[in-house]
RNA sequence: GGGCCUGUGGCGAAAUCGGUAUACGCAGCGGACUUAAAAUCCGCCGGGGUCAAACCCAUGCGGGUUCAAGUCCCGCCGGGCCCA
């Protein structure tokens, strides 16, 4: 680049806003801010705390600090933030505004084994970076409360929390039924005191058939119990537990990785095959809480859209569980049963056949039994092809495929034996992973139906010219018996009804979330304060243990393998140790133990933070209390802004954390976040050719005008055409924020990054645009300051276009931050300057306050020119009067039908009939409705008048 | 395939409750200042029409409700994000 406007400096007047000079004085005022702790908060009880004031805690989103650097998506939803708090600040709060680091995780260790250095240095570089390029912003973040994810203070309260977690059970009863977590120990109490019937938790999902009896499986009374079978019935009710989980395996990863980490049967990162393999895994009880999880909703002042987001991923639905009679190959009836979920109970009558996922142990059974007319060989082959499809690869509505199983089972309603198929469109993950097939009323079994020949009956009426296939709307029952001529709802609640009374289902909610697979098998994540003795069974390592330190380790490389081996095996020392060297108590000090070489997911440490920036120092817990009464209060966060992609998961699982710890009486809101705010994208250009396909910024110009582009790819000379993309590296259209504040300064590009456009649309980076804001900053710097000297000037009387402009900005600009309309803020203040030629000292005051939280480094450098010794941060938000706002005289449009034909004048409060006098008594308005009949005449005082006329 | 969002000048956008569409910024055009340029200041800037007006058209497209629709309702088309 050449030099450009901002940088040719050289016949500019001395004291010219220009790059050098913010420059120049942003590291100045930076410097001082920090010197002087200007944005350190303290907390309750320590000194400097004022008890008198409200508390505002604002909280960005977590950056995860990769190598790249920040981009220019996050300082938007940063400044943001930072305006509010410094707005509320000056309106007399306790700001509580942190930042700190989201450091372990995937991406980091990917980094690490390509470039061959150590996740902790590149981590702890590339955080060095972030917090360099953030602080350039300027940003009223209380350093002082910093903390990453990695630092061993703070994942010893992430392992301190898990803990709690792995000691509670969810008591279904407790709180009228809304159910909560309750330590494990209570429920052994009640075991061992005969209060509670000991029995397998009838919702642990990691035993399938653990609720086969209405009333789950009766194990005896405790004292007859032996050790083992103790400690399976209380793990089953543990909200952290062990289970062999089917997971994604990704070899070339070394790890397992969340459902939502596959994309396409790949991995997210990186895009390496992914394999369904049953592993040993930690798993969370999230499911416990769907209900709550679902209800807490309603209260939270979030956009509707990532509501309903979380919502469906909750997938609560409404059916009913019935068993059918298992009859095995050769007529055997041996008492089993097959149970179902289904969501509409009610078409019972047009279950022609059966359909189980290719995991469900039906299949196993049946395999084993070997029944006469099933080709065992293509029925193993299709289950282990089946098996290893992704999910979303066994969904798609393609063809279906499925193999019958050679097992029949009984409608318990028409008595009749049907088959039992399998077929990868059933996940063993949802319901029962069995489904009783109604072709008539559900399009998928319908096409199933169609394909391998299966009968089909219709139990809903279809209208009259309906000539679709399975018809899943409502209407009358036929072909169903007792339930002929009832509609959808009815016919459900008769057969549950009817169901329950004979033993055989019952109602039954059902959601999609599944539990939370907890575990991976990476180095660079949290240890688990887990050990296992010489038989297997997992211990807790005592919390006074803690933190269970991440060893170090040179090799981190994953083995590649379909062999899932943790890393954290290859650290053999510390793996092998002694209950007493690990801190596990209840055992032989020199008994030997093995830890869990498993590691957190990248969730675990985002799931608290914003606790623990309340009382970051707190070596003795986790958050003290007064600490938590004051900054998360009854609602928690007030402000937490950042992008959407955390909609779902992220915000799930801390809500869920939040839930246990609320039950555990750690913290005592009920959610975490009150009020939610998504910032939207910044987008960029790119072009794109006619087959859709993009093309790299640099390899295209612009052969028409500014007015009348003509983009061309310079390669081919074919004509492209330009749109809005995200930025990418391959596009070569990503924007470095470092690049922009060198060339206009910090002030410049936060002012540049609100004007853009509302904060959650997303935008695109338009470098010719910041201009504008630069010019803006130049001229706020001419109002006040002369260019040549560099003193203030000020105005000898104070003008009154100019102080009735600035009580509107004033009043303009409170608005627009309280509603996060940054753009329409900004614009009241171009407004201003536009009208304000020169300005006295007291409206230079005030207006230099106002620019505060949008501009800190120009708005503090004013400050300080006129004599103040302390920050204009901790100034007070000016008043303004109401009177100043309203206009002694207003414009009126007047209208004939509705079209614009003339405007009078009027005092802002002219009463309707004075309006409609005026209105009818308009000399335009006059021709235009002569010889015509006034019909009506609509007034709204102080906006229209609108004459019905023909 | 489903959900959510979105479509307004050459561009980014504004319009609180249905009440003057296009605030504000960018780009562009004209002028002042200057030897000249930059910077700055002043003016113009949706389209048609006219000497100038009047007037007509215009918020993706087609309907509807209303005295009045960018805003509400129905249908369609395009773009984006998320889920599947």
């Amino acid at each position: 680049m050449t030099q450009t406007q901002a940088q040719s400096s050289d016949r500019q007047p001395k004291h010219r806003y220009n790059a050098q000079m913010a420059g120049e004085l942003e590291t100045r005022w930076q410097r001082w801010w920090d010197e002087q702790g200007t944005y350190r908060q303290p907390n309750p009880g320590e000194d400097g705390f004022d008890a008198s004031k409200p508390k505002y805690y604002a909280l960005d989103m977590f950056p995860y600090p990769s190598g790249a650097g920040l981009h220019v998506g996050h300082p938007e939803g940063y400044t943001a933030t930072d305006i509010i708090c410094r707005y509320k600040r000056m309106n007399g709060f306790n700001v509580l505004h942190p930042m700190g680091w989201d450091a372990f995780g995937l991406p980091a260790e990917q980094y690490a084994i390509q470039t061959g250095v150590h996740p902790e240095v590149t981590t702890k570089k590339a955080v060095d970076n972030f917090r360099r390029q953030l602080q350039r912003f300027g940003f009223c973040y209380d350093w002082s409360r910093e903390f990453g994810t990695i630092d061993p203070e703070y994942y010893k309260w992430t392992q301190w929390i898990f803990l709690k977690i792995y000691h509670s059970w969810f008591d279904p009863d407790a709180d009228e039924g809304r159910g909560k977590a309750r330590p494990i120990n209570e429920l052994i109490e009640e075991f061992a005191n005969d209060v509670r019937k000991v029995k397998l938790n009838p919702a642990a999902t990691e035993y399938t058939g653990a609720g086969d009896l209405p009333d789950g499986t009766d194990a005896g009374p405790w004292y007859s119990l032996d050790q083992e079978t103790r400690k399976a019935v209380v793990d089953s009710y543990r909200l952290a537990y062990l289970s062999q989980q089917t997971v994604n395996w990704c070899p070339k990863l070394g790890t397992a990785l969340a459902n939502e980490e596959v994309i396409d049967g790949r991995s997210e990162r990186g895009s390496y095959p992914v394999f369904r393999k049953p592993l040993r895994q930690w798993m969370f009880r999230i499911t416990a809480y769907a209900d709550r999880l679902l209800t807490g909703l309603v209260d939270l002042d979030w956009p509707s859209s990532t509501k309903i987001q979380q919502a469906e991923w909750i997938g609560r639905s409404e059916g009913a569980e019935v068993d059918f009679p298992i009859i095995m190959p050769g007529g055997l009836d041996l008492g089993e049963k097959l149970r179902i979920f289904t969501t509409r109970p009610d078409t019972i009558y047009g279950a022609t056949y059966m359909v189980v996922a290719p995991e469900h142990p039906l299949v196993e059974l049946a395999i084993e039994s070997e029944p006469e007319g099933v080709d065992i060989k293509r029925l193993t082959n299709y289950v282990d092809w089946a098996k290893n499809r992704s999910d979303v690869e066994r969904q798609e509505n393609k063809e279906k495929t499925g193999v019958a199983i050679g097992i029949n089972v009984i409608n318990p309603v028409t008595g009749e034996q049907i088959p039992v198929w399998t077929a990868d469109y059933v996940m063993m993950g949802y319901g029962t992973g069995a489904i009783m097939a109604v072709p008539g009323q559900d399009q998928r079994d319908w096409d199933f139906a169609k394909n391998f020949d299966l009968p089909i009956v219709r139990t809903v009426q279809p209208p009259e010219g309906f000539e679709g296939e399975a018809y899943t709307g409502d209407g009358p029952a036929i072909n169903s018996d007792m339930l002929n001529g009832l509609h959808i709802a009815e016919a459900k609640s008769r057969i549950i009804g009817w169901l329950s009374e004979k033993h055989i289902g019952a109602r039954r909610v059902n959601y999609k979330l599944r539990d939370w697979l907890f575990s991976r098998q990476r180095y660079w994540g949290e240890p688990f304060p887990i050990v296992f003795d010489e038989r297997g069974h997992h211990h807790a390592v005592d919390e006074t243990a803690l933190p269970v330190l991440l060893p170090p380790l040179a090799d981190y490389e994953p083995v590649e393998s379909s062999d899932p081996q943790p890393l954290l095996a290859k650290a053999t020392d510390w793996v092998q140790t002694t209950a007493g060297e690990a801190g596990v108590f209840g055992m032989h000090r020199d008994a030997p133990v093995r830890r869990e070489t498993n590691t957190m997911p990248g969730w675990a440490g985002s799931c608290w933070y914003y606790l623990r920036y309340c009382d970051n120092t707190n070596s003795e817990q986790l958050i003290g209390e007064d600490a938590e009464a004051y900054w998360m209060g009854e609602g928690g966060v007030d402000l937490y802004i950042g992008g959407n992609e955390h909609a779902v998961l992220h915000l799930l699982y801390a809500r869920f954390w939040h839930m246990v710890m609320f039950d555990l009486g750690i913290v005592h809101s009920p959610e975490p976040f009150r009020k939610l705010y998504h910032q939207g994208m910044i987008t960029s250009h790119a072009y794109q050719r006619g087959d859709k396909s993009l093309v790299a910024v640099d390899e295209v110009e612009n052969r028409g005008s500014d007015d009348d582009p003509s983009y061309v790819e310079i390669a081919t000379g074919a004509p492209v055409q330009r749109i809005v993309a995200k930025m990418s590296k391959s596009l070569k259209n990503v924007i470095n924020p470092d690049e922009v504040i060198t060339e206009y300064g910090a002030d410049t590009f936060r002012l540049y990054e609100m004007y853009m456009g509302p904060l959650e649309a997303s935008k695109p980076w338009n470098t010719r645009d910041i201009v504008g804001l630069y010019r803006l900053l130049q001229k706020i710097w001419r109002l006040c300051i002369d260019e040549e000297s560099g003193e203030l000037v000020f105005a000898d009387s104070a003008d009154e276009a100019t102080e009735k402009q600035l009580h509107r900005m004033i009043a303009k600009v409170g608005e627009d931050i309280e509603k996060l309309s940054f753009n329409t803020a900004i614009a009241a203040v171009f407004e201003f300057v536009n009208v304000a030629k020169s300005l006295t000292q007291s409206q230079m005051e005030r207006f230099v306050k106002v620019i505060a939280p949008f501009t800190p480094h120009v708005a503090e450098e004013l400050w300080h020119k006129l004599g103040h010794e302390g920050s204009v941060a901790t100034a007070d938000w000016p008043s303004y009067d109401e009177a100043m706002l309203v206009d002694d005289e207003i414009e009126i449009p007047i209208q004939v039908m509705g079209k614009l034909r003339s405007k009078i004048y009027a005092a802002p409060d002219t009463d309707a009939k004075t309006l409609e006098e005026m209105a009818l008594a308009d000399e335009k308005i006059q021709g235009l409705i002569e010889g015509k009949t006034v019909r009506k005449v609509v007034v709204v005082p102080g906006r229209l008048v609108n004459i019905v006329a023909n």
